[in-house]
DNA sequence: GTGGTCTAGACCACC
DNA sequence: GTGGTCTAGACCACG
């Protein structure tokens, strides 16, 4: 998978990289048991500082989508089971609020909302073969 | 309008109260040409510094969202016309693919999402009615 | 003469107002030896307080616009002789500068400008009567 | 690029800034992609509060003139590209209009104006040699 | 070391 | 009383 990283973003780097991570795991593209590149390999490939990408993967770590192996290195947790606890929810309503409050003013419609909604899931794994 | 401010939340206070602006704006409870509380006011109703309300002020008259009108203090501005220019859509797009990304791996399906953005707008004022 | 004030500005009302003096004299609109309203009238026209106008009377009297007789009100200076002084063509210049230099930026050419003081020239009174 | 500061004008101080800023780009003596000190580094060479100078930073950043660039500090956005909206372009003719009246008011004739215009031009960078 | 946020207090211009 | 400006000092997140 290729990450791409807009150094004059307001979004901090280690936020950016998580990011494209998380999404790239819905998508598919990262699978449960695949391996990602070592910490030094990865900020060699993005050209930033080594630190930067162990506080991804140590966030990762803690949030359970990767696990950490002695020289196996990082791998995307086989078994994943996050939660949608309460917490999650009403901060997720909160923020989805805030932005299509926005959409709402800049004359977006809630037809084009859904249909946002909509092309997003397409790119995302089908659960079906669950 | 009243506002409610999370000190403990790792969101700035000034995005916090700039976000309920909006939200405001959007939802009707905060209507074009009605004037927000004096810095001064507003802060000590919160309990925070003026210059942090401050700073919300003159970002949301940089976005053209108010308008400072001398003596009568800061309103809603009557003719808001905000663009949905192609930066936006692009950030906003970006934003929303990690959030359902998120959401996702959570659990959440998309018949969930999309009743979501149903309620959010619900919440709105109809474009018909204005 | 009529004055229109934007309240919403950020340039103060007084300023407004002493700018469509000078600028009403510089076009004649406003005639050496003509009087303007008295400051109440004034303030009561516009819907500002009468400080507010009387401030502008001041001013212009004392950089010798007008004349203020008693009874007789506030008269445009009939022989008004300005000087350009150093310290007055120094602050234009930079003033200048940076206004053409902003129109530079945004894209507008040297003959635009020229075009735009062609025109605005156009609607001053010409010096030829003198 | 050397930034003089008149502490008794009473022009803001971060205006002033700003407008050579500003000025600087359009004479090229600032380029695009070249960054500029830090907010501290360039505070503590003026000898003004760091604040100050993040103010100007901030707008600058908002108007799109610079990219605040992860660790590489405030760089000139590279790809400016500036509109003279409708809102620009009135503005604009106000301003010159008063400031031209005057001129005219003081003796300054149309073509004395448009010498001046000439040599501001002069110091702008040719947009052909970009 | 860099910018981002927040607080605090002071002075001023405007109305 | 209102916003605008400036100073000062503190803490934090980021890289």
């Amino acid at each position: 998978m290729l990450l791409t990283i807009a150094f004059e973003s307001d979004i901090p780097l280690y936020q950016q990289i998580k990011n494209q991570i998380i999404t790239g795991i819905a998508q598919g593209k990262l699978k449960p048991g695949e391996s990602l590149p070592s910490v030094r390999q990865l900020a060699a490939d993005i050209g930033i500082n080594f630190h930067t990408v162990n506080k991804v993967y140590q966030q990762l770590k803690q949030e359970n989508r990767v696990v950490i192996h002695r020289k196996s290195g990082v791998i995307i947790n086989p078994d994943l089971k996050l939660q949608a606890d309460e917490a999650y929810r009403e901060s997720l309503t909160e923020t989805l609020e805030v932005l299509f409050a926005e959409a709402h003013l800049r004359g977006g419609t809630r037809e084009e909302s859904q249909q946002f909604i909509e092309r997003i899931y397409h790119t995302f794994l089908q659960e079906g073969s669950k």
